[in-house]
DNA sequence: CGTAATATTGCAACATTATAACCTAATCTG
DNA sequence: CAGATTAGGTTATAATGTTGCAATATTACG
Protein backbone atom coordinates (compact mmCIF):
# COMPACT_ATOMS: atom_id res chain seq x y z
CA UNK A 1 0.00 0.00 0.00
CA UNK A 2 2.63 2.53 0.89
CA UNK A 3 4.42 1.97 -2.50
CA UNK A 4 0.94 2.86 -4.57
CA UNK A 5 -0.13 5.52 -2.45
CA UNK A 6 3.49 7.21 -2.24
CA UNK A 7 3.36 6.85 -6.48
CA UNK A 8 -0.43 7.83 -6.78
CA UNK A 9 0.73 10.66 -4.89
CA UNK A 10 3.87 11.81 -6.63
CA UNK A 11 1.67 11.83 -9.83
CA UNK A 12 -0.76 13.80 -7.58
CA UNK A 13 1.79 16.81 -6.91
CA UNK A 14 3.22 17.15 -10.44
CA UNK A 15 -0.69 16.85 -11.92
CA UNK A 16 -1.70 19.34 -9.58
CA UNK A 17 2.11 21.89 -9.95
CA UNK A 18 0.80 21.51 -14.23
CA UNK A 19 -2.55 22.41 -13.36
CA UNK A 20 -1.55 25.29 -11.05
CA UNK A 21 0.80 26.24 -14.31
CA UNK A 22 -2.28 26.43 -16.77
CA UNK A 23 -4.17 28.64 -14.57
CA UNK A 24 -1.63 31.08 -13.66
CA UNK A 25 -0.95 31.70 -17.44
CA UNK A 26 -4.72 31.39 -17.96
CA UNK A 27 -5.39 34.19 -15.57
CA UNK A 28 -1.76 36.22 -16.20
CA UNK A 29 -0.47 36.27 -13.11
CA UNK A 30 2.86 34.26 -11.12
CA UNK A 31 3.28 31.36 -9.91
CA UNK A 32 6.60 32.49 -8.44
CA UNK A 33 9.23 30.03 -7.07
CA UNK A 34 7.71 30.81 -3.19
CA UNK A 35 4.05 30.47 -4.34
CA UNK A 36 4.54 27.11 -6.65
CA UNK A 37 6.89 25.43 -3.43
CA UNK A 38 4.04 26.38 -0.72
CA UNK A 39 1.74 24.91 -3.12
CA UNK A 40 3.86 21.89 -3.93
CA UNK A 41 4.07 21.34 0.21
CA UNK A 42 0.57 21.29 0.68
CA UNK A 43 0.36 18.38 -2.04
CA UNK A 44 2.30 16.71 -0.24
CA UNK A 45 1.37 16.84 3.04
CA UNK A 46 -1.50 15.73 1.24
CA UNK A 47 -3.94 17.02 4.36
CA UNK A 48 -4.71 19.75 5.59
CA UNK A 49 -1.85 21.68 6.54
CA UNK A 50 -1.47 24.75 9.19
CA UNK A 51 1.11 27.69 7.98
CA UNK A 52 3.11 27.84 11.21
CA UNK A 53 3.53 24.10 9.43
CA UNK A 54 4.60 25.29 6.65
CA UNK A 55 7.20 27.57 7.76
CA UNK A 56 10.17 25.02 8.16
CA UNK A 57 9.13 23.04 5.50
CA UNK A 58 9.61 26.15 3.11
CA UNK A 59 12.82 26.88 5.53
CA UNK A 60 13.99 23.18 4.39
CA UNK A 61 13.58 23.86 0.89
CA UNK A 62 16.07 26.83 0.84
CA UNK A 63 13.32 29.21 0.79
CA UNK A 64 12.71 32.00 3.13
CA UNK A 65 10.55 31.39 5.83
CA UNK A 66 8.52 34.16 8.09
CA UNK A 67 4.77 34.06 8.24
CA UNK A 68 4.25 36.97 5.58
CA UNK A 69 5.65 35.10 3.26
CA UNK A 70 4.09 31.85 3.87
CA UNK A 71 0.34 33.77 4.28
CA UNK A 72 1.57 35.85 1.01
CA UNK A 73 1.66 32.56 -0.81
CA UNK A 74 -1.51 31.18 0.49
CA UNK A 75 -3.25 34.51 0.19
CA UNK A 76 -2.13 34.28 -3.65
CA UNK A 77 -3.35 30.03 -3.97
CA UNK A 78 -6.54 31.05 -2.63
CA UNK A 79 -7.63 33.89 -4.79
CA UNK A 80 -7.14 32.12 -7.59
CA UNK A 81 -8.37 28.90 -6.56
CA UNK A 82 -5.81 26.63 -5.78
CA UNK A 83 -6.28 25.58 -2.45
CA UNK A 84 -8.85 25.61 0.15
CA UNK A 85 -9.02 27.15 3.89
CA UNK A 86 -10.86 24.69 6.12
CA UNK A 87 -11.31 27.13 9.01
CA UNK A 88 -12.69 25.03 11.57
CA UNK A 89 -8.83 23.60 11.30
CA UNK A 90 -7.23 26.99 10.65
CA UNK A 91 -5.80 24.52 7.62
CA UNK A 92 -5.52 24.75 3.74
CA UNK A 93 -5.68 21.94 1.31
CA UNK A 94 -5.23 21.34 -2.60
CA UNK A 95 -8.21 22.03 -4.40
CA UNK A 96 -9.54 19.26 -6.55
CA UNK A 97 -10.33 21.16 -9.54
CA UNK A 98 -9.10 24.32 -10.02
CA UNK A 99 -9.44 26.78 -12.50
CA UNK A 100 -11.79 29.64 -10.88
CA UNK A 101 -13.04 30.34 -7.59
CA UNK A 102 -15.85 28.18 -5.95
CA UNK A 103 -17.93 26.80 -3.23
CA UNK A 104 -15.43 25.15 -0.44
CA UNK A 105 -16.72 22.06 1.05
CA UNK A 106 -14.68 19.22 3.19
CA UNK A 107 -15.48 16.03 4.24
CA UNK A 108 -12.77 15.32 7.45
CA UNK A 109 -11.96 11.87 8.82
CA UNK A 110 -11.47 12.02 12.29
CA UNK A 111 -9.97 8.72 12.18
CA UNK A 112 -7.29 8.92 9.51
CA UNK A 113 -7.15 12.74 9.75
CA UNK A 114 -8.09 12.53 5.39
CA UNK A 115 -10.10 15.63 3.69
CA UNK A 116 -11.95 14.92 0.81
CA UNK A 117 -13.29 17.48 -1.65
CA UNK A 118 -17.39 17.66 -1.70
CA UNK A 119 -18.43 17.69 -5.22
CA UNK A 120 -18.77 20.50 -7.42
CA UNK A 121 -22.72 20.02 -8.45
CA UNK A 122 -23.59 18.47 -4.71
CA UNK A 123 -21.95 22.13 -3.60
CA UNK A 124 -24.03 24.02 -6.33
CA UNK A 125 -27.09 22.20 -5.70
CA UNK A 126 -27.40 23.16 -1.69
CA UNK A 127 -26.31 26.80 -2.01
CA UNK A 128 -29.31 27.03 -4.80
CA UNK A 129 -32.01 25.62 -2.72
CA UNK A 130 -30.51 27.71 0.05
CA UNK A 131 -31.07 30.72 -2.23
CA UNK A 132 -34.36 29.44 -2.98
CA UNK A 133 -35.48 28.49 0.63
CA UNK A 134 -34.29 31.58 2.23
CA UNK A 135 -34.66 34.27 -0.48
CA UNK A 136 -31.31 35.17 -0.07
CA UNK A 137 -27.84 35.67 -2.73
CA UNK A 138 -25.14 33.42 -2.15
CA UNK A 139 -21.14 34.67 -2.39
CA UNK A 140 -19.64 32.15 -1.04
CA UNK A 141 -20.14 29.30 1.13
CA UNK A 142 -17.52 26.73 2.66
CA UNK A 143 -19.37 23.37 4.01
CA UNK A 144 -17.19 21.57 6.68
CA UNK A 145 -17.85 17.80 8.36
CA UNK A 146 -16.20 15.79 10.35
CA UNK A 147 -17.10 11.70 10.74
CA UNK A 148 -15.58 8.51 9.62
CA UNK A 149 -14.27 8.30 5.91
CA UNK A 150 -15.72 5.15 4.33
CA UNK A 151 -12.32 3.44 4.82
CA UNK A 152 -12.29 3.92 8.62
CA UNK A 153 -16.00 3.09 9.17
CA UNK A 154 -14.71 -0.46 7.64
CA UNK A 155 -11.65 -0.83 9.83
CA UNK A 156 -13.61 0.23 13.12
CA UNK B 1 -37.58 50.45 13.53
CA UNK B 2 -35.45 51.22 15.90
CA UNK B 3 -38.16 51.01 18.57
CA UNK B 4 -39.54 47.32 17.46
CA UNK B 5 -36.76 45.89 16.59
CA UNK B 6 -35.52 46.82 20.12
CA UNK B 7 -38.97 45.05 21.41
CA UNK B 8 -38.77 42.31 19.57
CA UNK B 9 -34.72 41.77 20.64
CA UNK B 10 -35.48 42.13 24.33
CA UNK B 11 -37.89 39.11 24.14
CA UNK B 12 -35.54 37.39 22.15
CA UNK B 13 -32.90 37.63 24.99
CA UNK B 14 -35.43 36.42 27.63
CA UNK B 15 -36.30 34.01 25.91
CA UNK B 16 -32.86 32.62 24.89
CA UNK B 17 -32.25 32.35 29.15
CA UNK B 18 -35.13 31.04 30.22
CA UNK B 19 -34.68 28.26 27.71
CA UNK B 20 -31.16 28.02 28.66
CA UNK B 21 -32.12 27.75 32.04
CA UNK B 22 -34.20 25.16 30.90
CA UNK B 23 -31.30 23.02 28.74
CA UNK B 24 -29.64 23.58 31.81
CA UNK B 25 -31.88 21.84 34.78
CA UNK B 26 -32.80 18.99 32.07
CA UNK B 27 -29.19 18.43 31.94
CA UNK B 28 -27.96 18.61 35.10
CA UNK B 29 -25.40 21.54 34.88
CA UNK B 30 -24.85 24.46 36.05
CA UNK B 31 -25.86 27.89 34.32
CA UNK B 32 -23.82 29.86 36.56
CA UNK B 33 -23.41 33.66 37.34
CA UNK B 34 -20.55 34.23 34.15
CA UNK B 35 -21.56 31.54 32.00
CA UNK B 36 -25.15 33.29 32.67
CA UNK B 37 -23.84 36.90 31.78
CA UNK B 38 -21.77 35.76 28.73
CA UNK B 39 -24.88 33.62 26.72
CA UNK B 40 -27.05 37.11 27.19
CA UNK B 41 -24.26 39.31 25.96
CA UNK B 42 -23.84 37.27 23.21
CA UNK B 43 -27.65 37.53 22.89
CA UNK B 44 -27.52 40.90 23.09
CA UNK B 45 -25.21 41.86 20.67
CA UNK B 46 -26.83 39.73 18.49
CA UNK B 47 -24.46 39.52 16.03
CA UNK B 48 -21.43 36.67 15.69
CA UNK B 49 -19.31 38.47 18.41
CA UNK B 50 -16.07 37.68 18.87
CA UNK B 51 -14.12 36.16 22.45
CA UNK B 52 -12.43 39.48 22.87
CA UNK B 53 -14.70 41.42 22.08
CA UNK B 54 -16.80 39.65 25.34
CA UNK B 55 -13.69 40.60 27.57
CA UNK B 56 -14.74 44.70 28.32
CA UNK B 57 -18.37 43.74 28.39
CA UNK B 58 -18.03 41.31 30.77
CA UNK B 59 -15.83 43.48 32.40
CA UNK B 60 -18.96 46.15 32.13
CA UNK B 61 -21.00 43.63 33.54
CA UNK B 62 -18.78 43.46 36.84
CA UNK B 63 -17.73 40.21 36.11
CA UNK B 64 -13.86 38.86 36.27
CA UNK B 65 -12.36 39.31 32.49
CA UNK B 66 -9.75 36.85 31.38
CA UNK B 67 -9.42 35.19 28.57
CA UNK B 68 -9.67 31.65 30.40
CA UNK B 69 -13.16 33.18 31.92
CA UNK B 70 -14.46 33.68 28.34
CA UNK B 71 -13.51 30.68 26.78
CA UNK B 72 -14.16 28.53 29.55
CA UNK B 73 -17.92 30.02 29.85
CA UNK B 74 -18.26 29.77 25.70
CA UNK B 75 -16.95 26.15 25.40
CA UNK B 76 -19.80 24.91 28.27
CA UNK B 77 -22.00 26.63 25.99
CA UNK B 78 -20.77 25.24 23.15
CA UNK B 79 -21.32 21.83 24.98
CA UNK B 80 -24.60 22.14 25.79
CA UNK B 81 -25.85 23.86 21.86
CA UNK B 82 -26.86 27.31 23.74
CA UNK B 83 -24.33 29.35 21.56
CA UNK B 84 -22.63 27.93 17.75
CA UNK B 85 -19.26 29.00 17.13
CA UNK B 86 -19.02 30.67 13.36
CA UNK B 87 -15.24 29.32 12.66
CA UNK B 88 -14.39 31.61 9.54
CA UNK B 89 -15.11 35.01 11.86
CA UNK B 90 -13.89 33.27 14.77
CA UNK B 91 -17.01 34.14 16.20
CA UNK B 92 -19.35 33.09 18.21
CA UNK B 93 -23.72 33.25 18.14
CA UNK B 94 -26.70 31.92 20.24
CA UNK B 95 -28.42 29.06 18.73
CA UNK B 96 -32.02 30.07 17.83
CA UNK B 97 -33.07 26.03 18.74
CA UNK B 98 -31.20 24.88 21.66
CA UNK B 99 -31.84 21.24 23.28
CA UNK B 100 -29.53 19.10 22.01
CA UNK B 101 -26.02 19.33 19.59
CA UNK B 102 -26.57 19.81 16.29
CA UNK B 103 -25.20 20.40 12.93
CA UNK B 104 -24.14 24.42 12.13
CA UNK B 105 -25.31 26.18 9.48
CA UNK B 106 -25.44 30.02 8.98
CA UNK B 107 -25.76 32.26 6.35
CA UNK B 108 -23.83 35.77 6.80
CA UNK B 109 -24.81 38.54 4.97
CA UNK B 110 -22.17 40.64 4.15
CA UNK B 111 -24.04 43.87 3.55
CA UNK B 112 -25.80 43.84 7.14
CA UNK B 113 -23.88 41.45 8.99
CA UNK B 114 -26.71 39.65 10.51
CA UNK B 115 -26.46 35.80 10.82
CA UNK B 116 -29.20 33.59 10.14
CA UNK B 117 -29.35 30.02 11.71
CA UNK B 118 -29.73 27.65 8.59
CA UNK B 119 -33.26 25.53 9.14
CA UNK B 120 -32.40 22.07 10.98
CA UNK B 121 -34.16 19.97 8.94
CA UNK B 122 -32.51 21.48 5.66
CA UNK B 123 -28.74 20.92 7.23
CA UNK B 124 -30.07 16.93 8.02
CA UNK B 125 -30.98 16.52 4.75
CA UNK B 126 -27.60 17.77 3.39
CA UNK B 127 -25.71 15.30 6.05
CA UNK B 128 -28.15 12.40 5.03
CA UNK B 129 -27.57 12.89 1.12
CA UNK B 130 -23.47 13.34 1.57
CA UNK B 131 -23.43 10.24 3.94
CA UNK B 132 -25.57 8.34 0.98
CA UNK B 133 -23.09 9.72 -1.79
CA UNK B 134 -19.91 9.17 -0.14
CA UNK B 135 -20.44 6.41 1.83
CA UNK B 136 -18.85 8.21 4.83
CA UNK B 137 -20.50 8.39 8.54
CA UNK B 138 -21.10 12.24 9.53
CA UNK B 139 -20.52 13.44 13.11
CA UNK B 140 -20.66 17.12 13.15
CA UNK B 141 -20.98 19.46 10.25
CA UNK B 142 -20.89 23.03 9.84
CA UNK B 143 -21.81 25.07 6.58
CA UNK B 144 -20.96 29.01 6.72
CA UNK B 145 -22.50 30.99 4.04
CA UNK B 146 -22.30 34.55 2.73
CA UNK B 147 -23.79 36.76 0.80
CA UNK B 148 -26.82 39.34 0.68
CA UNK B 149 -29.75 38.34 3.09
CA UNK B 150 -33.37 39.03 1.58
CA UNK B 151 -33.54 42.20 3.03
CA UNK B 152 -30.30 44.03 1.40
CA UNK B 153 -30.56 42.38 -1.71
CA UNK B 154 -34.00 44.79 -2.23
CA UNK B 155 -32.21 47.99 -0.38
CA UNK B 156 -29.37 47.35 -3.57
C1' DC C 1 17.67 49.75 -24.34
C1' DG C 2 16.43 52.62 -20.34
C1' DT C 3 13.25 54.14 -17.28
C1' DA C 4 8.98 54.41 -14.87
C1' DA C 5 5.27 51.73 -13.02
C1' DT C 6 3.85 47.57 -10.87
C1' DA C 7 4.26 43.40 -8.48
C1' DT C 8 6.72 40.63 -5.35
C1' DT C 9 9.58 39.65 -1.44
C1' DG C 10 12.30 40.49 3.07
C1' DC C 11 11.98 41.89 7.50
C1' DA C 12 10.62 43.51 12.09
C1' DA C 13 7.29 44.42 14.87
C1' DC C 14 2.76 43.67 16.43
C1' DA C 15 -2.26 42.18 16.75
C1' DT C 16 -5.55 38.70 17.53
C1' DT C 17 -7.19 34.36 19.10
C1' DA C 18 -6.75 30.56 22.24
C1' DT C 19 -4.68 27.52 25.81
C1' DA C 20 -1.69 25.68 29.81
C1' DA C 21 -0.62 25.33 34.42
C1' DC C 22 -1.53 25.95 38.91
C1' DC C 23 -4.04 27.34 42.64
C1' DT C 24 -8.36 28.88 45.32
C1' DA C 25 -13.23 28.81 46.09
C1' DA C 26 -17.70 27.02 45.66
C1' DT C 27 -20.83 23.14 45.36
C1' DC C 28 -22.24 18.50 45.65
C1' DT C 29 -22.30 13.64 47.83
C1' DG C 30 -22.50 10.55 51.17
C1' DC D 1 -18.84 17.60 58.20
C1' DA D 2 -15.18 15.41 55.13
C1' DG D 3 -13.85 14.30 50.84
C1' DA D 4 -14.69 14.60 46.00
C1' DT D 5 -15.90 17.26 42.17
C1' DT D 6 -16.72 21.27 39.61
C1' DA D 7 -16.00 26.05 38.65
C1' DG D 8 -13.36 30.24 38.68
C1' DG D 9 -8.99 33.44 39.32
C1' DT D 10 -4.43 34.52 37.77
C1' DT D 11 -0.31 34.59 35.20
C1' DA D 12 1.98 33.38 31.54
C1' DT D 13 2.46 31.73 26.99
C1' DA D 14 1.23 29.39 22.63
C1' DA D 15 -0.82 29.56 18.07
C1' DT D 16 -2.47 32.11 14.28
C1' DG D 17 -2.50 36.07 11.40
C1' DT D 18 -1.42 41.18 9.96
C1' DT D 19 0.78 45.87 9.16
C1' DG D 20 4.08 48.86 7.38
C1' DC D 21 7.95 49.88 5.08
C1' DA D 22 12.15 49.14 2.51
C1' DA D 23 14.39 46.47 -1.09
C1' DT D 24 14.23 43.84 -5.20
C1' DA D 25 12.46 41.85 -9.21
C1' DT D 26 9.40 42.02 -13.24
C1' DT D 27 6.77 44.18 -16.65
C1' DA D 28 5.30 47.99 -19.74
C1' DC D 29 6.36 51.44 -22.68
C1' DG D 30 8.58 55.38 -24.98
Amino acid sequence: MAISHLHDHNHCIETAIERAQSVCEEKGVRLTPVRRQVLELIWQNHKPTGAYELLPQLALAGFNSAPPTVYRALDFLLEIGLIHRISSLNAFIGCDHPGGLHPTGFFICTDCGNAAELPAETLQTFASQLENELGVQVDSSSYELTGLCAVCRLKN
